[in-house]
DNA sequence: CGATCATGCAGAAACGTGTCTGTCAACGCG
DNA sequence: CGCGTTGACAGACACGTTTCTGCATGATCG
């Protein structure tokens, strides 16, 4: 008791180094109390609403949370009071108190050291804005959190639910999570039997069919695959799908793999793709830069695109509209992916009862460019200013 | 004992008023404990497993923590008792108690109704992804709050510091955040009197000046310049850099400006630039898409680049490396700076004596491909700085 | 051999909020 | 006039952790 009258005293004078010391040496604690509380500069609590508005915790915190039952003088009086002494509540306390904290994860699978993989990062850019509005239009903020960050960070923070980009198969993370009780929604349809609240997927394997149809459509005989190493569902069902087409139709399978996180050797597996004795007609290209790599290599080979090659990547980038020639891809959508993730997250930490189902899947879009185009019949510059082509 | 067993019991049914009665008024602080801490479905909390342990609280918490004085016995026996039980600690309770949440803000000034920028993506993503591997690399997570994110998220999050990209001047949420005592560190040099912590900026000016000295050595007599209509600091510095030069070398500007977060619009300046009467014979793009934009203008007007037409672009797009022809962009070297931003907000936080400067220059870097080099007898790197610098 | 000290641990006070319960006054009604 | 009812508010507890203080128990030293 002494100790703190002595400490706050030697409070109100500049305090000299000696001062210091003494203070984190022995009465820490006390101190920042003494300084929160009477009226510092720490900020202020509800309490001290409370004292200047002259009227009990109760009443500050049901009047400004538009709870209880209080005559509407009351509420203006306190909320003006609150705003004057810039009152803001305590989200630590706040949270400890309800078990609600506002906060959903964006957890990334990764493949190598990073934090997300390089290849995805126009998907990813688009559906973590479109997530990161459809979040905070609901009152929740994203955190973004690698799945194989280090285990303090996770349970150093308060989740209210998790959204999980393309969980590996019995992510350990997701099981953890959900065994908490944390409602998980995935983007991608989990494998296994990985236990998610809900996801959302696009249909990968009708979107590759579809493709290849329109491949085939404009004269492909022998198409080609760009895929990668890694055993992600998207990577998987594409690549099975392509298989399954390749069978139904009856022609050999042509594909190289490459490791898709490594931006380098993307080129190298477009130019091996093109130097094989079964060279492809068409190619598809599952990652996003497989269609400007792919056109390099068809520019080495002196390969014409579309007339010697017809070409389409997966792709959300822009650029493809205005590359010579344009280049067809297919869009997953992944603005309505975040945002029907987030919105399935939401109503599942809401208890929003979902009669709909818990599986929702979003079509993709095959936005067709001349690339895959074999005879168009006008081969004229065409006009300065035109977004979509044919 | 027997008073635990007995509630337990009771609360297998549904409780009757008269129970709760009798329970608050009787036993205090130990009955609620038995009534929440069950073995029921919540989770684990410390004092479950100090008493799994036969130990006390304050053990279990220094032990897990790595604090007080515990022979290593006790030490490993709390430990895994805490294992067994699946002991999470409450990340709510320990920031209220300890004051420090361990998360990080990641704020992004919005131009549109959208989060963040389009025009930016490569830049952010390589920046929020090197921000986030360095703050977990410390322990922390990120938050993405936009700036213009609704009142009540901001408040709703506890958060040790923040990141802002970009500040316009004055800008409210940073002056807030500033008068809360938070720590700021900003992805650009602030404007006006901004009170932030740190800063971590490029050298605007001496990036562009720099890249026009190497446009005209490479030959330009008239470069023109593809800008932004917005204020942000980046747009500013660039384009007086730019008149600057123009001033200097006694050249008129030619420039084209077109507000950067509409895609579309960018394809339709590049196409005004290349259509002017003064057309210019090289073309500086500030924005990530302008690179494609303008190839796609000058193939439209039958200009060869570079022969016609020298071209650079600011990018972190690898896209342009594989482009017909490639394309000389300017890097900003998002990932150093997204590192450094999160080091200086981090050091701030932790009360690390910065006897550094706390801003931090981080250096550009200019990618020299085919699209600058009017005749290059050989693909020769040039050197950065050229030393025919007037 | 008693005083001192280091050691190992338990008790309890906060952190700041939400909310359950209870009190006091006014009021309508028989 | 008494009594149940309702409105407006206050008191107090609990969320789960960290940490300061304090009490034992043995060991060490003067």
């Amino acid at each position: 008791m002494s100790v703190n009258a002595c400490i706050c005293d030697r409070l109100d004078h500049p305090p000299s180094p000696y001062y210091r010391l003494a203070m984190t040496a022995a009465g820490k604690h006390q101190v920042s109390r003494a300084q929160t509380r009477g009226s510092r500069q720490g900020r202020a609590g509800i309490r001290d609403v409370a004292a200047a508005a002259g009227v009990s915790i109760t009443t500050v915190s049901d009047a400004l949370n538009g709870k209880g039952r209080l005559p509407d003088a009351t509420r203006r009086h306190v909320r003006e009071v609150a705003d004057r002494l810039g009152y803001r509540p305590s989200a630590a306390a706040r949270t400890l108190r309800t078990g609600k904290s506002g906060l959903i994860g964006l957890t990334v699978t990764t493949y190598g050291d990073e934090p997300f993989t390089f290849t995805e990062f126009a998907y990813f850019a688009e559906m973590a804005r479109a997530a990161t509005s459809a979040a905070l239009a609901r009152g929740y903020a994203l955190v973004i959190l690698p799945a194989t960050s280090r285990h303090d960070v996770w349970s150093n923070v308060a989740l209210d639910g998790t959204v999980v980009i393309d969980p590996s198969d019995h992510d350990p993370v997701v099981t953890e999570l959900v065994r908490q009780g944390l409602p998980v929604v995935s983007d991608g349809r989990p494998a296994g039997t990985l236990p998610v609240t809900a996801w959302v997927d696009n249909d990968h394997e009708a979107a590759v069919l579809d493709l290849l149809d329109h491949l085939a459509d404009a004269g492909a005989r022998r198409i080609g695959l760009l895929t990668g190493t890694t055993t992600d569902t998207y990577t998987r069902l594409s690549t099975t799908a392509y298989l399954n087409w390749c069978e139904r139709v009856g022609q050999d399978p042509v594909y190289e793999a490459y490791p898709a996180h490594d931006p380098c050797a993307g080129a190298v597996a477009a130019d091996r793709l093109l130097a094989r004795p079964d060279r492809p007609d068409a190619v598809y290209g599952l990652f996003d830069p497989n269609g400007t790599d792919l056109l390099a290599a068809a520019r080495r080979y002196g390969l014409r695109v579309p007339d010697d090659l017809l070409l389409v990547c997966c792709s959300e980038s822009t650029v493809y509209a205005n590359t010579e020639p344009p280049i067809t891809t297919l869009s997953l959508k992944p603005r309505r992916i975040g945002t029907a993730v987030v919105q399935l997250l939401i109503d599942a930490i809401e208890g929003v009862d979902t009669d709909g189902p818990v599986e929702q899947v979003i079509p993709t879009e095959l936005i067709v460019r001349t690339s895959s185009q074999r005879r168009s019949p006008r081969t004229t510059v065409s006009p300065p200013r035109s977004p979509a082509k044919e």
